[in-house]
DNA sequence: ATGCCCTTGCCTCAAGGA
């Protein structure tokens, strides 16, 4: 019995569904975790990944965040946001979303960017993270895959020049911390462990040509808890996504298990 | 310090992304 997972954030679900679709169809996930579909819930263009064999679950509110969670097997149960409420609640943005499978819960996460260090939204986006570790608590006995977009390079190793970000969001202290703290329960980088010395990037900005000269960062994690990240044979970014005619500016991010 | 690119919305510019 293996599985295959994957976490792709896709910056815009129609703009990229024939793409997506493609891609689902030659990689072959069982679980894929989507972020930043850019749409509301009934306007998932759902019917291809359907007719694929997948069951879509989907939270979104227009054209902002947006996660999905597709899954061959039926979900058994749906949790929204990071309070992992039984239905969405209209105060919180779309950006955590958990199905329950037999081997445990799947979480599509779009952790807020964070804009800058001296920004609101900064300070929103730790305490999102503190919100998610005190609920996932509770989650990690369970077994538990949390996947997406952290917006958050956890070393200075996952970045291509750490002097360039000095100053900057997704590499500062308090972020890597917030995120430490979610290892702290159990999970495991499912990446680094595998690869204690590749870059691993999994995003590189639209402009100036940063893809091409190998400005990336690693910011796209998969965080498994201890019982399914023993299970984890293969992990490996999926460059070639990248590399397509107009491509998400986020590589995916797949996941062997045994 | 800003645009460089890309997506959305009511849209020919602004906001947001990272």
């Amino acid at each position: 019995m293996t599985m295959r997972l994957a976490t792709w954030n896709v910056n815009s679900i129609r703009a990229r569904i024939e793409l997506v679709v493609a891609w689902a169809e030659r990689v072959a996930p069982d679980v894929l975790l989507l972020q930043e579909t850019k749409v509301a819930t009934d306007q998932f263009p759902a019917d291809s990944l359907v007719s694929l064999g997948y069951h879509v679950t989907h939270w979104g509110t227009g054209a902002w965040n947006g996660v999905a969670v597709l899954t061959r097997e039926a979900p058994r149960e749906v949790r929204y946001g990071t309070g992992f409420a039984r239905a969405p609640l209209a105060t919180e943005e779309p950006r955590a979303l958990a199905v329950r499978l037999e081997a445990g819960w799947f979480m599509s996460v779009y952790v807020p960017n964070g804009r800058a260090l001296d920004d609101p939204h900064y300070v929103y986006k730790l305490t999102w993270l503190a919100e998610l570790r005190a609920h996932l608590a509770d989650l990690v006995a369970d077994g538990v895959v949390v996947g997406g977009d952290f917006n958050v390079a956890p070393s200075d190793h996952d970045v291509w020049d750490p002097s360039a970000l000095e100053g900057a969001t997704h590499v500062s202290l308090p972020e890597r911390r917030a995120l430490d703290a979610l290892l702290g329960l159990g999970l495991t980088d499912v990446y680094r462990a595998l690869h204690p010395d590749d870059p691993g990037f999994t995003w590189w900005d639209y402009r100036q040509g940063a893809f091409r000269r190998g400005m990336g960062m690693r910011i796209d994690l998969v965080l498994a808890s201890e019982d399914i990240a023993r299970n984890v044979v293969a992990v490996d970014v999926d460059i070639e996504a990248r590399r397509a005619p107009r491509p998400s500016d986020h590589a995916p991010l797949v996941v062997d298990l045994a």
